[in-house]
DNA sequence: CATGAAAGAATGAGCAG
DNA sequence: CTGCTCATTCTTTCATG
C-alpha cells in the first residue's frame, strides 16, 4: 500500500493534479525528462494505485445544483452493521457525493448536492431521515466555498 | 452563469467526470457522434466554465497523508471582514483542501489532510488556533471514507 | 454537426548508460 | 535498473461544406 515516490514522481503528480490532460511531452519538457519516462512513471503510479483516476471537475451551479450541504448523521445504536447498512443506502442516493465515518457528535459526515433548498429538503426528509437506522441529523448548508483545491500537497 | 446543456453535453460530462482522459474519439463512438463534435462541445463547456478543469485523483495514503479531518471553525465576532481574513490565512496552509462557509454552529467548515495525528495537531494548534481572529474549533477526524465519488449527477 | 487532412501525442520495443 | 531513441498508431484539432 505504501509506495516509494521520488522527486520525479512527485513532480509528475503535481502536474497531473493541476491539469490531468497536460500532455506527457509537456510534463517531460518541464521536468527535464523524456516523455517515455513520464509515460512509464505514470503507468507505474496508476498500477500502484497512487493515481486513482482522472476526473473532470464540473461547476455544480452550471448543471443546476445550486445548493450543497454537509450533513452530520447519527445512526441508531451505532453498531458497525447498522452503520454499514445506512452507508449502503446513502451510497445509492443521487446527490450524495461523499460519506465519511468521523469522530465527534455524529457517526457520519455526508456531502450532498441538490438543485435548491426544496430539493435538499426532499433528499434529507424523504431519502435520509426515512431510512432504517436513522436517528438524527444536523445540516450545515454551504453558503459559499471559499477554497476547493483538489490537489493534495505532494 | 447558467448554461444550456442538452443531452449530448450531459453524456459527454458523464464520461469526462468518470475518466477525464477518455479519448474524444471513444466518447464520440459511445454517444454516436463525430469526435469533432465532441471536441466542439467540450471546448464550449470549458469556455463557459461548466468544466472547470481536469484533475488526477491521488490516493492520500500513497503520498503519506494518512490522516484527514473536517474542522468546524468559529471566528471571533464573525464579521465579514474577519472571516475573509481568516479564510485567506487558511488558504495558504498546506493540507487545507477545502474551506466552506456554512450555516450552523460554525462559521467555517474546513477539510484538512495531514501525515498523522501529530501532524494534524501541529496544523491545528500552531497554524489555525494561533491565527488572528480564531475563536474555537471542533475537529472531526475521518475514520474512514465510505464513499467519495467526484462525479456530480448530470 | 460531419468530413478529411495535418499536426501532435501516446505508446511500446529495443538499446544504452 | 532506469531512462532514452525511434517508429507506429491513435488522437486532437481545424478548415470547410
Amino acid at each position: 500500500m505504501t509506495v516509494d515516490l521520488d522527486d520525479t514522481d512527485r513532480a509528475i503528480l503535481r502536474h497531473l493534479q493541476a491539469d490531468a490532460r497536460t500532455p506527457f511531452s509537456e510534463i517531460a519538457r518541464q521536468i527535464g525528462m523524456s516523455s517515455a519516462t513520464v509515460h512509464d512513471r505514470v503507468t507505474r503510479m496508476r498500477d500502484a494505485g497512487v493515481i486513482e483516476g482522472y476526473h473532470a471537475k464540473v461547476d455544480p451551479r452550471a448543471i443546476g445544483l445550486g445548493t450543497s450541504a454537509f450533513v452530520g448523521l447519527r445512526v441508531e445504536q451505532g453498531s458497525d452493521a447498522a452503520v454499514d447498512r445506512f452507508v449502503e443506502h446513502l451510497r445509492g442516493l443521487d446527490g450524495v457525493q461523499e460519506v465519511h465515518l468521523t469522530t465527534g457528535d455524529w457517526d457520519l459526515l455526508v456531502r450532498v448536492f441538490a438543485e435548491d433548498t426544496d430539493d435538499l429538503r426532499e433528499l434529507l426528509f424523504e431519502n435520509v431521515a426515512n431510512a432504517e437506522g436513522f436517528a438524527r441529523s444536523y445540516t450545515m448548508v454551504v453558503l459559499g466555498t471559499e477554497h476547493d483545491d483538489p490537489a493534495l500537497p505532494v
